[in-house]
DNA sequence: TCACCTTTGAAGAAT
DNA sequence: ATTCTTCAAAGGTGA
C-alpha cells in the first residue's frame, strides 16, 4: 500500500490508531465498566425516565446495533489500513482540503477557477474548518489582519523527510505550489506564515491564549502590552496538532453547548469525552482519520518541531491534580446526588443536570445494546 | 492575569 | 517496554 511518505518506513499515523483501537475490542464493555461506576449506574437505572430521550436512543441503537452486526474486524490493522487507501485516491484530494492554504477561496488564488486546486476550494467555505466543514475554522481569512512572524526552524533537526503525500500537496522543503503562489510576497510579509510561505494554524503567540480578534485561531499577532515592549520579539509557537478528540471536540462544542445551555468547558468536555465514547468505530474513525492526516500534515510543514518544543522547561507548567474523590469535588454529579437527591434534581447544579442527562444519554444506549 | 478544570489522544521523558 | 507527564481546545471560575 503506498504510504505518505513514500513508504519509507515511517507509518504515520498507524501507531496512534493502534492505541486508539486497540480498546475498541472492548469498547462497548469499556463504556460499561468504566464510564460510570456502580452507584452511577443504579441511580440512573432508578430514574431513566426521558422517554423523549430514551426514545431518541433507541434509534441509534438500533443503527449501532446494526453497525455491530455487520463490523468484521478480523484484523483491526487491516481496518485501519483502509483509511490510507482512500487518501491515496481521489478522496484524500477531493475531500480533505487540509490546512487552509488548500482551500483558498478561489479570488484569493492566482489563476482563479483555473487554479489546479480550484477544485477543491469550492466545496469548503471560507472560515470553516479544513477538515471537516462543520467546524468553525475562523482562523483561515485572508483580509484578517496579520502581522510577521518568524518561524524558525532548528538546523539539523529533522523529524521527518517530506517526500510523498498525495499528490495534491507534495512540499518539498522549501518549495512552493503553484496554488500557493499568491502567498509568496505580500501576504508572507504580512502574515505568521511557515517558512514554506505556508500560513499555518497550528502557529501560536508564546502566551498559548488565543486572541481572535488578533489572530484567526492560531496565528501570532502582538497583544499592545507586548507591543509596548516587543523589543524582543517572541517566537510564535508552533501548536500541536489536534487530536481525533480534539477535532470532535471542537466540532460538537457548540451542539452540546446549545443543547445544555452550558458554557463551562470542563462540564462540556465530560459531556464531549462521554459521547466520544458513544460513538461507534465507524464515526471514530473519520476524526482519527482526519487526526492523522492533521499530523501528517503538520509533519510536512514542520518537519523539525517537536511536542517538546512546547513543553515549559524547568518546570510544570500545569500539575495535574491526583484524582479527586468526586464525592469532594464540589461540581461533581455525585455530590448533587449526595445533598440533594434525585428527587430534588432540580436543586442540583446545572453542570450536574447536563452530565446527567448525557450520562443517561449514553446509558440508555448501552442498555438497550445489551437487550 | 493566569492557572485550573475536564476530556482523549499523541508524543516525549522517565523508569 | 511500560508508565508518567505535558499539551493540544474551550471558556467559566477563582485567586
Amino acid at each position: 500500500m503506498p504510504q505518505l511518505n513514500g513508504g519509507g518506513g515511517d507509518d504515520l499515523g498507524a501507531n496512534d490508531e493502534m492505541i486508539a483501537f486497540k480498546h475498541e475490542g472492548d469498547h462497548e464493555e469499556k463504556i460499561r465498566e468504566s464510564a460510570y461506576t456502580e452507584s452511577d449506574l443504579a441511580d440512573l437505572k432508578s430514574s431513566l425516565v426521558n422517554e423523549s430521550e430514551i426514545s431518541q436512543n433507541s434509534n441509534s441503537v438500533i443503527r449501532r446495533g446494526h453497525q455491530e452486526d455487520q463490523r468484521i474486524y478480523t484484523d483491526k490493522r487491516e481496518h485501519l489500513d483502509d483509511v490510507p487507501k482512500h487518501q491515496d485516491g481521489g478522496m484524500y484530494k477531493a475531500s480533505y482540503s487540509g490546512y487552509p492554504f488548500l482551500m483558498l477561496p478561489e479570488p484569493y488564488l492566482p489563476n482563479g477557477p483555473v487554479s489546479p486546486s480550484s477544485n477543491k476550494v469550492s466545496v469548503v467555505q471560507q472560515g470553516m474548518h479544513p477538515l471537516t466543514p462543520l467546524l468553525p475554522y475562523d482562523h483561515f481569512n485572508p483580509s484578517a489582519p496579520h502581522i510577521p512572524t518568524d518561524v524558525s526552524q532548528k538546523p539539523g533537526v529533522h523529524r521527518h523527510q517530506p517526500q510523498e503525500i498525495s499528490g495534491f500537496y507534495q512540499l518539498p522543503q522549501g518549495q512552493i505550489t503553484p496554488s500557493m503562489n499568491w502567498f509568496s510576497h505580500s501576504l508572507m510579509l504580512q502574515s505568521g506564515m511557515h517558512p514554506t510561505g505556508i500560513p499555518h494554524p497550528a502557529i501560536m503567540p508564546p502566551s498559548g491564549k488565543q486572541e481572535h480578534d488578533q489572530f484567526d485561531r492560531n496565528i501570532y499577532v502582538k497583544s499592545h502590552p507586548e507591543a509596548k515592549r516587543e523589543k524582543e520579539p517572541k517566537k510564535p509557537v508552533i501548536k500541536k496538532p489536534l487530536n481525533a478528540f480534539m477535532l470532535y471536540m471542537k466540532e460538537m462544542r457548540a451542539k452540546v453547548i446549545a443543547e445544555c445551555t452550558l458554557k463551562e468547558s470542563a462540564a462540556i468536555n465530560q459531556i464531549l469525552g462521554r459521547r466520544w465514547h458513544a460513538l461507534t468505530r465507524e464515526e471514530q474513525a473519520k476524526y482519527y482519520d482526519l487526526a492523522r492526516k492533521e499530523r501528517q500534515l503538520h509533519m510536512q510543514l514542520y518537519p523539525s518541531w517537536s511536542a517538546r518544543d512546547n513543553y515549559v522547561s524547568g518546570k510544570k507548567k500545569r500539575r495535574k491534580r491526583d484524582k479527586q474523590d468526586s464525592s469532594t469535588d464540589p461540581g461533581s454529579p455525585k455530590k448533587c446526588r449526595a445533598r440533594f437527591g434525585l428527587n430534588q434534581q432540580t436543586d442540583w447544579c446545572g453542570p450536574c443536570r447536563c452530565v446527567r442527562l448525557s450520562l443517561t444519554h449514553v446509558f440508555s444506549s448501552n442498555t438497550t445494546a445489551l437487550l
